[in-house]
DNA sequence: CGTTTCCTTGACTTAACTCAAGAGGAGTGG
DNA sequence: CCACTCCTCTTGAGTTAAGTCAAGGAAACG
């Protein structure tokens, strides 16, 4: 029986616009399909495959990553419920990076007549589907200057907030508190440090006051101080504008 | 009399596809439209504003740029002839970041009609369209490699190197030779180094014998070499299954 | 209950930053 | 044509943020 669940992909675009009901039928439609189960900490796919179709995750946080010649990894973008990963990725040969799994996994794949039967359909789908690859590319840019220019807590701090901002938005935080299960090895892929620096740096954080984080279980004690630490600006996620309507259900 | 010169946005597509006579036309029509010059230093767009339209560089160097509260600032990515900046950017209400000229750039504001005229013509075009866009995407990822992992040396040489593999997918390299006129300073804000250790690094690839880089001027003396000391592989440009048709005029 | 993974801490090292000053060019105006 | 400024590049000396190495502890897992 599938979609006896909210469709997480109805779920994400209506956060950008409102879709008719016939829009909502062609994209459940879309994503209709087995739901693949992946193990923690495998691959969805790997760098030099040939793409398949375009996962959405569904529940589980996937990642993007890229390992050098000598072993060095890092992590390029964080999958969480209801993100579809680079729409349009199949038309690439070849993948030039992994998708991995952080935490278990269900995700769909999307085959490329699915999305096609999506895009175009009308004219705010096709908006919908573009804002939100858009607002990847804008993750992907603020990573950029996270690396490039914060120092080891301000980029930790900045990661935190993001994730927070991510997951609100998608209904996965409760109060101050949701679930951020990232090993310190991770964060220090993704933030282009050591772990034993991450380590001291998520101790001054929680010195400071600003963050609880145990067991996989996050709790922002002061989002505004963390925000202040991290210069954390959410306009890059473009959730603003965006949530107009954040009663999807019409 | 606008587009006497080639048409910088069929040359990049034909990169990906081969374009018929008519989806020229389609293309040559969105690109036809007003140059519009900007002096070096000057802004193209700015954070804040709301985007007018997407710019395609016709010539010269653009950049994409964001800058923290306390002054410091990231350069973002890098655009050059033929590249088109993001196109359906304008679909966001405003910009999170600024473009910047490097150069004096020339270039033409694709209207979102226009946009909307060639995507959508057919499928190749549209095909074409999205690589181009898939392939920034995996640029900016790759950035992200090149900050969190390598170290300044490295990172250093994988700049030139991307540097000369796109400049020479559009023709802009001559042998090995090829105009890089960033100042030291830009290369700091795009690897996020100080200037200070950017020029002792630039002084230690000249010294290994890799590059030579003089006054805008820069040739690669060693290739492999450069491409060694930064682990590069041009995989992520897509350049390769590309390039299958390079006589564009064919 | 043993094993593995993850977190934590300390002592030491190093890559990169900071500050400061000077040199070389390019452009400007007298 | 020279003096001036401005900008970029260069170099040196000292500092600091982050990395390395190593070991112990806690928690999770089978």
């Amino acid at each position: 029986m599938p979609n006896t669940a909210p469709n997480p992909l109805v779920a994400r675009l209506c956060r950008y616009v409102r879709l008719s009901e016939a829009e909502r039928t062609v994209v459940d439609k879309a994503v209709a399909g087995p739901e693949i189960a992946v193990r923690q900490r495998r691959d969805l796919i790997r760098e030099g495959d040939r793409p398949r179709g375009v996962p959405l995750i569904v529940e589980g946080w996937a990642f993007r990553y890229k390992t050098l010649e000598d072993g060095r990894r890092q992590i390029m973008s964080i999958h969480l419920p209801g993100d579809l990963c680079d729409i349009h990725g199949y038309i690439l040969d070849e993948m030039d990076h992994s998708i991995g799994a952080l935490t278990p996994v269900r995700y769909v794949e999307l085959s490329p007549d699915r999305i096609d039967m999506m895009t175009g359909y009308t004219i705010p789908l096709t908006r919908a589907l573009w804002w939100d690859a858009l607002t990847k590319a804008a993750t992907s840019r603020e990573w950029i200057v996270n690396l490039g220019q914060r120092d080891a807590l301000e980029r930790l701090a900045h990661l935190f907030c993001e994730l927070f901002f991510r997951l609100r938005a998608v209904g996965l935080v409760a109060g101050h508190s949701c679930d951020i299960p990232l090993t310190q090895t991770d964060l220090a892929e993704t933030t282009g440090m050591t772990p034993v620096h991450v380590n001291r740096m998520v101790q001054e954080l929680r010195g400071r006051g600003l963050i609880r984080w145990k067991g996989g279980e996050f709790e922002a004690l002061d989002l505004e101080g963390l925000c202040d630490v991290a210069m954390f600006s959410p306009d890059y996620l473009h959730l603003d504008q965006a949530g107009r309507s954040p009663d999807h259900d019409g």
